[in-house]
Order: C-alpha cells, then sequence, then structure tokens
DNA sequence: AAGTGGTCTAGACCACCGG
DNA sequence: CGGTGGTCTAGACCACTTG
C-alpha cells in the first residue's frame, strides 16, 4: 500500500482497467464524482487522472469525460520492451539464463565513454545469454558502476538483478535512455547464441539512470532478429 | 505565442536548454524563485518542470533542485523514430519522396481490423518510398480513415502529409501506438525499395489517434536494417 | 443551463538536503 | 536550521459538450 493519495486513486484505477472491472470505451466517474468517492480534492484526481492518460490508460476529453483507451490491443508492458522473462512466461515456454562471465573490472575506453567512469573506478561485467525453448536467443552485457553496486555475485545474476537492485539495495531507478538498431553479429554473439542463419541481429543499448541522475548501468542487449518486439505508446503536443 | 502559462514558461524553458543558455548539470532556479520571476504560482510552475521531466531535459532532485540534464548526447528527438526528413537533413544529404500507389479504396479484412473501419467507410492508401543519397531504404504504407481526412491529393503526399493534416486540416493529434519487429522482405518491398542483399526488414506499425481517441491513421513503415534507428527517453516509477 | 475537463491561485504541511 | 522539492487542499474562472 503506497502513502500517497494520487498514486493509491492511480494503482486502483488501473487494477479495475487491467482485471476488466472498468471496460474500454466506457466512461469514468467524473472528476468531481471521484472526488467524493475518495474524499480528497479535485487536484488530486486531476494528478491521478492525468498520469493514467499519459500511461495510455484513459483519454481525457473536455465537455465530455475520461474514458478507457483498449490497452489489451497492445500487449503489456504498454511501452518498452517486452521483457524475456514476461515473454517466456506470458508463452508458457521453459527459459533460463546462463552466465557465461562474472567479474569485477577496470573499464577500458569503451566504457569509460558508456558509462561515463574513470579508470579508478571499479565496474561489474556480466554477460548472460537467454535461452527459451532451448534456443539462447538474447545476449546480455551488462557493465554496473561498483560505486552504485558495491556488492554482487554470480547467483543473483543467474536470477533477477533488478530484483536485486531494486528490492535488496534499495537503488532507486528513475529513468532510462534507449537505442535500438540492427547490426552485424560479432563472434561473441556467435559463441553464445544460437545465431542459425541469421546475418544480422537487433541491438538495444541501454543506459538507466538513477534519482539522482547518476548513470550506474549500461546494458547492450543483442537479440536473435526473429525474436525481438519492441511497443511504445506516445503521447503529442506537450 | 501559447496562451497557457504554464506552456510558455515550458517552451521558455526548453528553449533556454536547447539554445545552451541553460547548460546540462547546473541547477535552475528554484521554484519559488521561479514563482517570482514569472509571476505566478508555485503549482503553475510546478507543472512546467513536471513536463520538462518527463520529456528527459531536467532531473528534479528533492532538497537540492532541479538540474538540466544532457540532452545532446542523444540526438532528438529525444524519444521515437528518428524521422527520415530529419535524418537526412541532419546528415545533409539529398533526399526525396516517390508516391507509387495513391488512391481511394474500400478496405479489405486486414485493413479494416488495423484501421478500425468496415467496408462502408473509405480509405486513402499511400504508397511511398523514401530516397537518401541516391537509395530508397524507407517503404511507407500509410492508410487514412476517409471521415477524418476528406481531401487528400498525390501533391500532398508528395511533401509533408502532417504538415498538412495538423496545419491546414487543423487535425488534433493525441497519441500514437508503435510495434517495432523484424520481418522478411515482400515482394512489394524487393520491388519499391534498394534492397541490397539484406534479407530481412525493420517493420514500425504505427496507430495514430485524434484527441477524441479515435484511430484516424494506420502506417507501416519498412525500412532497410542498415539504416534503422529508434531512440527512446522513458521514466520509472509510476 | 448544467456538467465536464483545463487552468490558475494562495496557502498549508511534509520529507529531504546542506551547512 | 533554512531552503529545496513533494503532496494536498478549497476555491475560482474558463472552454467545451450535451440536452
Amino acid at each position: 500500500m503506497r502513502t500517497n493519495k494520487y498514486l493509491t486513486i492511480y494503482d486502483e484505477i488501473v487494477e479495475k482497467i487491467q482485471s476488466g472491472q472498468l471496460k474500454p470505451n466506457t466512461k469514468l466517474p467524473s472528476e468531481n464524482e471521484l472526488v467524493e468517492q475518495y474524499d480528497t480534492s479535485r487536484e488530486t484526481i486531476r494528478k491521478a487522472l492525468t498520469m493514467l492518460s499519459q500511461n495510455g490508460y484513459i483519454q481525457k476529453i473536455r465537455g465530455k469525460g475520461s474514458f478507457v483507451l483498449d490497452v489489451s490491443k497492445f500487449d503489456f508492458p504498454i511501452s518498452g520492451l517486452v521483457s524475456f522473462k514476461e515473454l517466456a512466461q506470458k508463452m508458457g515456454k521453459p527459459w533460463k539464463t546462463i552466465v557465461y562471465e562474472f567479474a569485477l573490472m577496470k573499464p577500458d575506453d569503451y566504457l569509460q565513454q558508456h558509462l561515463n567512469v574513470t579508470n579508478k573506478d571499479n565496474v561489474w561485467k556480466v554477460l548472460r545469454a537467454r535461452e527459451m525453448d532451448g534456443e539462447r536467443i538474447i545476449l546480455d552485457k551488462a557493465f554496473f558502476n561498483k560505486k552504485y553496486v558495491p556488492i554482487l555475485t554470480r547467483e543473483i545474476c543467474e536470477g533477477s538483478i533488478y530484483e536485486y537492485l531494486e528490492h535488496d539495495m534499495e537503488l532507486k531507478i528513475s529513468f532510462a535512455k534507449k537505442e535500438i538498431f540492427v547490426d552485424e553479429p560479432t563472434e561473441e554473439d556467435q559463441k553464445y547464441l544460437d545465431l542459425k542463419d541469421y546475418n544480422h541481429i537487433v541491438v538495444v543499448k541501454n543506459y538507466v539512470y538513477l534519482e539522482d541522475a547518476s548513470l550506474f548501468e549500461y546494458t547492450e542487449s543483442r537479440h536473435r532478429l526473429d525474436k525481438f518486439r519492441f511497443v511504445d505508446f506516445a503521447r503529442r503536443g506537450h
């Protein structure tokens, strides 16, 4: 349970939309009605509704009301990469993570630039392959600034690193920048992935920042062409 | 000049950041100082700052202040596809648009589903190739619901359709959903693109909605692998 | 005219950061 | 401790939609 009023309201409405309790194209209660339901002020209700709108759950139309958008057409997460774990679980397929490399290292020039560190810093390097249905289809090269991630183990890397960082370490992730393009496979790709005959690979570079805007992770995910998919929701007119 | 106070403030600060008048990692005036500068209330200032934060221009840190993020590292647009026109102009290369097909048609089953129309509606079909440096690298298949776009001409399609729709027709675009994946080239791709030996193609499906949440456009952009690029900025913790 | 969402205000209290 | 941003309130006026 969150302590924030507007986040609590946001969560409740998201839950109602995702569970089908609020159906697509139906009208939400008006802002004034919600003010009474939740016993709060209108600005607080509006904060929750604005967030729902920006995340693609509802559409607000002046003079008419707020309407539930059809999120089912697009698989969740409504924005961003369909993560390996979610994809595998949704398809009900067997999957696992294989750790090929786990080390504390000095960053080379390339990494110094991408992780914004110097050769005095230490960096965790984690090389993992994601296997689904018996095929290794994603190669994850992750680098963490040791300054922000003092402790990391091979065992953690075999599970969910993010669960560890966010829940156990209580790192607060604030924002991320992604870049997606297509590249030719490297020897590393050939070695650690079941590439079949595909002679290209989709690369996702991911820069992750903490609440104080410090860059703590740089990840390069290399996806086999046929298993790659990305969805995006974006509002205009800011 | 916008009439909204908070949008005016937002625009002014964006302009200062983009022009370098406000430099990365420097502190903005505090909210209370901005209240005095702009002679407004704190909530209005906060609305502008929240928008700046969500669009990746600044980072707000409690107890410390709001700081300018380094937006130059990532090419604009900070979120979304680097459009053909922008890409070509940035690289200073010659480019043009070739219209291969322009017609008003009855939607088939596939289109009825994707554009959410019936066989009683009419749909504009526009098939265009984007050429840069003498190579046709993007094939754009666009479909517009005639209900929202009553008039369209071949001449408009040779220029910028969006400029026409937003400025001349005054259509208000509200949000868009994108899906990105890799596919095998169709005969159409072979015919209208200079595909070289690439045996895959990056497909971007784009669903565009108006302010009343009505779907008015469906576009399928087919990019040659080596010329594709996508950047994304996303905040977490909603 | 009544109801809806959009903007704006003036003020309050809180949590966090720094000296 | 004073200054910062985060949350919340109660009220006002506006623009738009619908009957």
